[in-house]
DNA sequence: CTCATGTCAGATCAACTGAAATGG
DNA sequence: CCCATTTCAGTTTATCTGACATGA
């Protein structure tokens, strides 16, 4: 591989990414289950019912994506979508008792995916990457 | 953002992949350039001329690819093509002489942009990091 | 009138796939 | 025959745009 490349952290981070992508892919893949849907679930686990653009700011997607992943999620039945009596512009979007338990099993799996992802790395090392990286992820500060 | 999310490294990196890649459209497009025009420029510079198949291994890009990115950068005149004698199979690529400025311009740009890019860490969380990230990017062992 | 929401149709872009033509 | 190289046409995937209807 390039020098040149390969001693710029934009360049490392991307190839990063790509390796944590695939491994994603193929293990939620292994499940049926693609990524963004993980996302979705998280977030209303965390949140409870809440509509589809907020649930758009929660995960960094865009609202014309969530409505097309939440048309999924709730045709298969993991989310239930009911309209907002105090404002009826909204869905009101929340878990179903089969997608709590889907999102419990997801996350077994996305734990299996961080260790194989960190594996290179010693315990002690993980940790220092995870608050180095963190603070390399946020380009807006971030709003809890 | 999503607690679940926020603390696992693969949506850490994909956060972090984002905004690097996006540092680097910003600033690439405001020379008129795209980031895999750099790649390919700065592997040329530090192999010589060879053929596309090898600059597809030594970039980690796909050779169709690279036939197109060729195509564009011969036409603006950075790279050159001809025949290899040896095996006429091979199209042999050089750089230019303003192929070569344009690389040692672009290197300049991409040092801002890793200046950028790493802003939020110190000098020493900088190196550290390097040494990390570069350990999670490489599947396949380095092959110099 | 303005803004937010949900939806849809399509653009974009990088990455990849498959096949064909040429030659080792 | 099998394999490597270059090229092209087309697919996939996530992301993003623009527009529209509805309603706060």
């Amino acid at each position: 591989m390039v020098k040149a490349l390969r001693t710029r952290a934009t360049w490392l981070v991307s190839r990063a990414q790509v390796r944590a992508y695939s491994l994603l892919k193929e293990m939620f893949g292994a499940v049926g289950v693609r990524p963004y849907h993980y996302r979705i679930l998280a977030a209303l686990d965390e949140s409870g019912p809440v509509s589809q653009a907020e649930l758009g700011r929660a995960t960094g997607s865009d609202r014309s994506d969530i409505s097309v992943a939440i048309e999924a999620l709730c045709s298969s039945g993991l989310t239930a979508r009911q309209a907002d009596p105090a404002d009826r512009r909204r869905n009101v979007i929340s878990l179903t008792d089969r997608g709590r338990s889907e999102l419990h099993r997801l996350d077994a799996v996305l734990d299996e995916a961080q260790e194989r992802f960190l594996a290179p790395l010693t315990r002690a090392e993980q940790v220092v990457f995870l608050q180095l990286i963190a603070r390399l992820s946020d380009d807006e500060p971030q709003e809890d």
